[in-house]
DNA sequence: GAAACCATGTAAGTTGTTACATGATTGG
DNA sequence: CCAATCATGTAACAACTTACATGGTTTC
């Protein structure tokens, strides 16, 4: 049976690898998404400590309770010889298939003649600035931390589709700007 | 109240803003998305049918049924004046987002260190057949098709980034050839 | 004094996928 | 003769998000 979603991308995959790297509570690994991993995903805690809750019962990760004053108590979880085991195993189950992208911004500009001249602008001059945050933060995060190959890749990878989507658009507004210069000099 | 998936992106606003160009059937509208549009959503007729019914049943598009012999009977859709205002308001509520990558692919190599160099290297070598696939299917649709500037807009931007993929993976791969033939010189 | 951070967790709800149901026709 | 194409639709399920519940501490 094909089923797309038992495919190494969910959220108690990506747990149990981040875990695999070095113990952490729940909120650490929430954590970990904010900096240059933010790309990726950016899982909510509401998916997270479930995740975690599973991971435990099927023997993957465990956790000590580390009682702390005036606040709730954490739970540092590590990964098991099973779970590490068990994720070098569907991490390599397949080669990985195509990605999905889920993206307002493509969406939007797909049906770029019902927008205003000047919704399309913003768009673009927003989108411009996410991507430039995101290349900055990947390129801050590249310097301090100490890196693996695969944190490397990732970043690597990103920033090359970062610098990319910023050219092509600088070149899509700049193609605009002639555009407008043409009309108003009544060519 | 700030609601993430009340953004453009779902298969409601995707239907509509298909046939805003066009009447379709659902079967016709799924196909749309097997081309160069198909690195944006590949939506299954599980999600289009019960899109297109609640459309209906919201008075954004209507139907007529053209009775078809030895086949079950075509609904021929096609956006509504109220439907048309909808789509219009609905993508330009807000100003897009961030996007939301949904990838295999760099979930896997965030691991590497787990994985063995054999599948790490088919790995980026499927990637790179797959980015050569939806490269290669966006030009194709881009000569044949006649586009409008929304279409001709994503699909510009689709190519750069799967162009800038492909230059990083190979590059990878190169840097990857180069360290191993260090290693079996002896260095 | 408001906002952000620390810290965990549950319940309700949305969205979309897969699998199933049905079945003739055409092309290799 | 097997696979793909045409054509629609439902039911079961997975996965994730948001909102709610709780509340002290630190920073601007």
């Amino acid at each position: 049976m094909f089923w797309r979603g038992a495919g190494p991308v969910n959220i108690r995959t990506l747990c149990l690898g981040l875990l695999s790297r070095g113990e952490a509570t729940g909120y650490e690994i929430r954590k970990q998404f904010e900096g240059p991993l933010g790309y990726i995903h950016e899982p909510s805690f509401g998916s997270i400590y479930p995740a975690l809750t599973r991971l435990t019962r099927e023997g993957l990760v465990s956790f000590t309770v580390q009682a702390q004053e005036k606040r709730p108590d954490k739970k540092i979880y590590r990964i098991t010889p099973k779970g590490r085991a068990h994720l070098r195993e569907q991490l390599q189950e397949s080669v990985p298939g195509p990605d999905r992208l889920h993206s307002d911004f493509l969406l939007t500009m797909l049906f770029r003649d019902l927008l205003s001249e000047e919704f399309a602008r913003m768009a673009v001059d927003e989108r411009i600035r996410i991507y430039r945050e995101i290349a900055e933060s990947i390129e801050r995060g590249h310097e301090e931390a100490p890196h693996d190959a695969g944190l490397e890749f990732v970043q690597g990878c990103g920033l090359a589709m970062c610098r990319a989507a910023i050219d092509f658009l600088e070149d899509y507004k700049a193609g605009l700007e002639a555009g407008r210069q043409q009309v108003a000099a009544g060519e």
